[in-house]
DNA sequence: ATGGTTGGTCAGTTATACTGAACATCACAC
DNA sequence: GTGTGATGTTCAGTATAACTGACCAACCAT
């Protein structure tokens, strides 16, 4: 998957060149984006660590916090995650008390997922080491260039 | 990491704007960055397998193509790829014959890492794998978009 | 000859994603 | 009221990619 830290090391910021990339490779948007997409993953990963969340944490507390509850198959729909994979990170959640998972009287198949108190504050720092942490990442490219970058990718997304 | 497939069911292609991102998380790159990967690696994956390879396997073999033999560090460095991934990577190709791991005389710490003949054919036809997935999960961008995308892509990755 | 570095391997751990099966629950047709 | 199909969630796994630390052989500079 595309995360963890890894880069090459020996080598200084910049001498990107040196390491060119065969066009049969570089030409490939796919593993270009891995390798960038594992980069920022890595940077954000080690950002959030004093705030004892991951990423796809971040991720579900800021859908909750603009809105809960919700169901885990909704949260997972709107984040691409994987059913069994939001068992896991709800579970997380709720060890660390910033979730909960609360009994849905309209439908008892479905939990009634809400943010806490608690978490609130965390998704606001983790936002602010989102956004430094993206800002530095994204340097070489100027304001412009970044909301090209996401219009792009955004496009590409699909459901 | 930013692997496999996992695409939300029950919507229809386009749906997009049913399930809009709230502006915290649309707004970070490195989210929507990784969501774009998976999907197109877990393309590249499936149209990969008649070929009984993956995505790593074909990006060493690019590269083994374009100059061997070469280290398996050297290899690694130019394919951001970990040194112990790097291991069962060439472990797999030359399982399949697609590699050989011969010896460095002149330094004996090294393995002298080429592509055997029959992988030629494989990447040739892996390689047409590749731009048949990229020209279908890239068609809602145009040529020009194409480029700027990886263009963009590439100043951001560090070394 | 020695110490530091390098290349590679091994034995793990971690993160994310996924499948298939199972069960409780819901909605709907009859 | 009943049966059926679908849904939401959980469980028990598998898979992929990445990574760390330790270890050993080999290289290089001193």
């Amino acid at each position: 998957m595309v995360l963890g830290k890894g880069q090459p090391n020996g080598t200084a910021q910049g001498d990107l060149g040196l390491f060119e990339l065969p066009d049969r490779l570089g030409g490939q948007i796919g593993f270009v984006l891995n390798k960038v997409a594992r980069q920022l993953h890595a940077m954000f990963t080690e950002s959030l660590e004093p705030l004892g969340i991951k990423p796809q944490h971040y991720a579900v507390l800021v859908l909750l916090d603009a809105s809960s509850p919700l169901s885990q198959q909704a949260i997972g729909q709107r984040l691409y995650i994987d059913r069994t994979t939001m068992v896991h990170i709800v579970d997380d959640l709720e060890k660390r008390g910033l979730a909960v998972r609360a009994k849905n009287t309209a439908d008892r198949r479905k939990h009634a997922v809400s943010i806490t108190e608690p978490a609130r504050k965390v998704v606001a720092e983790a936002g602010r080491m989102a956004d430094s942490v993206q800002e530095q990442y994204l340097a070489p490219l100027s304001q412009n260039e970044r909301r090209q970058l996401l219009q792009l990718l955004k496009r590409l997304l699909r459901p």
